[in-house]
DNA sequence: CTAATTTCAGTCAAACTGACATAC
DNA sequence: CGTATGTCAGTTCGACTGAAATTA
């Protein structure tokens, strides 16, 4: 006999595969979100700073399309980010209607910070699975993902 | 030889499985947002429906606690399904604090509609996967979804 | 007095839209 | 000319906070 059933979802939700997903990215936002604020950064920074760091220093145009930020919230972000001299905005020689963004030696040891600290929200957030299961998912959701932003483009 | 690489996301956030995670469930979220609006309805709407069709009439907080939504935006969506007479809320005869909110006819076949609607996007989500797939994607899913929502509370 | 219920007003991060001036 | 770029203002959805009024 099943145990009382305290106050849980009804599987007209629990069966979607739509809503397990949504919920836990819930969740796993929440630990992303709160672990970065510990830090006084958010989402935002760490994707522009990641993506700066590794294809380099790029046009604010390019930068949204590779860190998948609207050029409207880039903004505001590389605001932030220049306040805090993590990057640098200079104005593009060759061609004035850019921005040539670089991400700064603060940049990239605040980059290492973040990223450490993500490790550990990472470790949370899989914490019930074995390592073979965290592989799987990670396959699983990287086949899903690529599919989808192949499609929608 | 790998491909040029157009603009796709950097390792450091594709190998992060928040990342893949808040991702996925952003396209299965516009998804979802899609479909239902194409029908008029939201996400809310079929968690309330869901909810009140399994577990019966209830008061507005114990349904909030069911269904995962908060009680300031149970109330916007409950004036919502009333409006639609999609469920009726009347007062509660034995505590007049309470209000008992029952889903009517129309707000049952609203639902087996909806349900078929998120059955179609279900499909597109998961399109990429076979089925002994999704059931893995599932299993891990609901796995980590019961952890954290059992550690937070 | 304390606790639970409903309601209202507002915040927040992320994703997105539309408009505009500037420069190519 | 049409197109790309950066900026600004505003919107949407889901999740959440805080406070107030009512009643147990």
């Amino acid at each position: 006999m099943p145990a009382p059933a305290a106050d849980v979802a009804p599987t007209r939700l629990t069966s979607l595969p739509s809503w397990l997903l949504t919920q836990t990215a819930a969740h796993a936002g929440r630990l992303v979100t709160d672990g970065l604020a510990a830090a006084d950064a958010r989402g935002y920074h760490y994707r522009v700073l990641a993506t700066l760091a590794e294809h380099g220093p790029a046009s604010q145009a390019t930068l949204g399309r590779r860190s998948g930020i609207h050029l409207s919230d880039l903004v505001a972000t590389l605001n932030e980010l220049a306040e805090r001299d993590l990057v640098r905005r200079s104005p593009d020689p060759g061609d004035r209607r850019r921005n040539v963004i670089t991400i700064t030696g603060t940049g990239r040891e605040r980059l290492d910070r973040l990223a450490e600290l993500l490790d550990g929200v990472q470790e949370q957030l899989l914490a019930p699975l074995n390592n073979r299961e965290r592989a799987q998912l990670t396959e699983l959701l990287t086949r899903l993902l690529a599919h989808h932003t192949a499609v929608s483009r």
